[in-house]
RNA sequence: GGUCACGUGGCCGAGUGGCUAGGCAGAGGUCUGCAAAACCUCAUACGGCGGUUCGAAUCCGUCCGUGACCUCCA
């Protein structure tokens, strides 16, 4: 099996990756929080991660990709909590959690396989799962790290500071935390600020709420994916994966939690992708920046120029290396759209193409080149998931191809060896490890033999040197939305937008 | 305020000591009835200053600028 290495942000380096068991590898990535749609910049880390899953399963790893949903907490949704208020108490109008959960879980997953993303082996969610979170936040109060107070348990973070490495993942100096002063609101009941809620008492008006030995509450907001990770993946398993965003507290806290409740560290590779900002600033809520994937897709933002197909977003996304940031703009996602049209084209072309069998290139150089460029993407994989330089390789080669679709140069300047491992490289990446699929739906064959009589028409007319028809028919082909190209053999083929 | 990142050509974005990143846009050319596409060729770069080195976009220092986290956050 090939070598893999990858950048590891508890240790702030490139490691090698060796899994616990050889063969297997156990992943965890932090779902979504479902109380909302889902926006572009949570297509970041789910993109990302495909990728790692997608490139693991390619080097023959068999891959548990654990992914839960954030469904407790605080909920409410716009303009409905101000409306139940004044409402009557009827069932059907107050607020239902669970309705709130399941639309916008719903929603996450129509984003999610418009992007082509496969599905997590188990998606688990917070709700499904309290019993293991009261289990192990008593686990927890049993070995003194926790403490009770008016209903709420806390997790004491300057007792666990004091015996083991807190803050390591996020750069942090617990001392350094506690000097600087912050206003908070409502947190007087916790022994010091740094320390988090592993169960919350439930004021009266709290929606959702679950009997504990503590009284009725909801769960902290850290304690779920470190429930849910030991359950299906054991106390240490090997890739934990999220947003930058998460490192603090989120999995400096499931770290101190987890190593408490199990007496070691449980994650051997901690990977955090980078965000995606608009004009520099990061998308989130409190920024009023943030653009839903439903708009995303329809173009139906202030924002927005024009609608972005999924499969643009996904290359636009892969076009960059995850750990760095990247910026939105019309620009650039114009960009990745015309690219991605051009590399989709060329990997269609590469397909039909054939080759003469010959085994000698008869352009050794050149045949070198190919197969150099061919083999780099394996490398650049290895190395931290590379995307970016895989797609720049894939385009080095399209000129190759599109010239022996052209005619300008033969198949046979490669050997049969080589060409055979070019139409596999693209394939194999551009498909099963990217992950991307063509902009354009299958056509109904209907419409093709429509546009085969068109495509006749215009054929006829060109040999008749009748190019006012032929004119006519591509120009308003072309303002329809589609295409035609006129092929160096004389035939016709067309695209639709 | 503390901690940590980043600053690459018109735009996006790889790249960590010497070897063309790539994409989009732009210029010229080939092909074409014309076009589109494709192909070929080309220009523009590494925030400022100082240092290390035979050699730095790449290492060190410093200054400037931007951002992230410290509060829910992908």
């Amino acid at each position: 099996m090939q070598e893999l290495y990858f950048y590891n942000s508890y240790n702030r380096q490139k490691e090698k990756f060796e899994p616990i068991t050889p063969g297997y590898v156990g992943l965890y990535v932090c779902g979504p929080t479902v109380s909302g749609e889902s926006h572009l910049g949570h297509a970041r880390p789910y993109i990302t991660f495909d990728i790692v899953t997608r490139y693991l399963q390619y080097l023959g790893y068999k891959v548990r990709y654990v992914r839960n949903i954030t469904d407790a907490g605080h909920f409410e949704e716009e303009g409905r909590a101000a409306e139940d208020k004044v409402s009557s108490k009827a069932q059907l109008e107050k607020l239902e959690p669970m309705e709130l959960v399941h639309k916008y879980t719903n929603l996450f997953h129509w984003g999610m396989r418009l992007f082509n993303c496969e599905d997590p082996s188990i998606e688990p969610t917070a709700t499904g799962h309290i019993i293991e979170q009261i289990s192990m936040i008593e686990t927890i109060m049993a070995r003194g790290y926790a403490y009770e107070i008016n209903g709420s348990v806390y997790f004491d973070v300057k007792k666990y500071a004091a015996n083991y490495p807190y803050g390591k993942l996020s750069g942090r100096v617990l001392d350094d935390m506690l000097e600087t002063t912050r206003e908070l609101e409502g947190q007087d009941e916790k022994r010091n600020k740094a320390d988090f809620a592993l169960w919350k008492n439930a004021p009266p008006q709290h929606i959702m709420r679950w009997k504990s030995p503590w009284g009725e509450g909801f769960p902290g907001w850290h304690i779920e994916c470190s429930a849910m990770s030991s359950k299906y993946l054991g106390e240490t398993f090997d890739i934990h994966g999220g947003g930058m965003d998460l490192q603090f507290p989120h999995h400096e806290s499931e770290i101190a939690q987890s190593t408490i409740a199990h007496g070691h560290a449980p994650v051997r590779y901690w990977m955090h992708n980078n965000m995606i900002t608009i004009n520099g600033k990061k998308m989130g809520k409190s920024y009023n920046n943030v653009i839903k994937l439903s708009e995303l897709f329809s173009g139906n933002h202030p924002i927005l120029e024009q609608p972005y197909h999924p499969m643009v977003v996904r290359f636009y996304i892969l076009q960059t290396h995850y750990r760095s940031t990247l910026d939105f703009s019309n620009e650039a996602l114009q960009a990745s759209e015309k690219a991605f049209r051009r590399l989709w084209e060329a990997y269609e072309v590469l397909q039909k193409l054939a080759h003469s069998g010959n085994g000698a290139p008869t352009d050794k150089e050149l045949d070198a080149q190919v197969a150099k460029w061919c083999r780099e993407c394996d490398e650049f994989m290895s190395d931290d998931f590379n995307t970016a330089k895989v797609i720049a390789n894939l385009f080095e080669l399209s000129p190759i191809i599109n010239s022996i679709k052209g005619g300008q140069i033969n198949a046979d300047v490669l050997s049969a060896e080589t060409f055979a491992l070019l139409q596999q490289t693209y394939k194999s990446y551009l498909e099963d490890i990217l992950g991307m699929k063509p902009l354009q739906v299958e056509q109904s064959n209907k419409l093709d033999q429509v546009m085969q009589l068109l495509i006749e028409i215009r054929k006829d007319a060109r040999t008749r040197k009748d190019f006012a028809t032929s004119d006519q028919i591509r120009n308003q082909l072309a303002a329809a939305g589609v295409q035609l190209k006129d092929e160096k053999d004389g035939t016709i083929t067309y695209t639709i937008d």
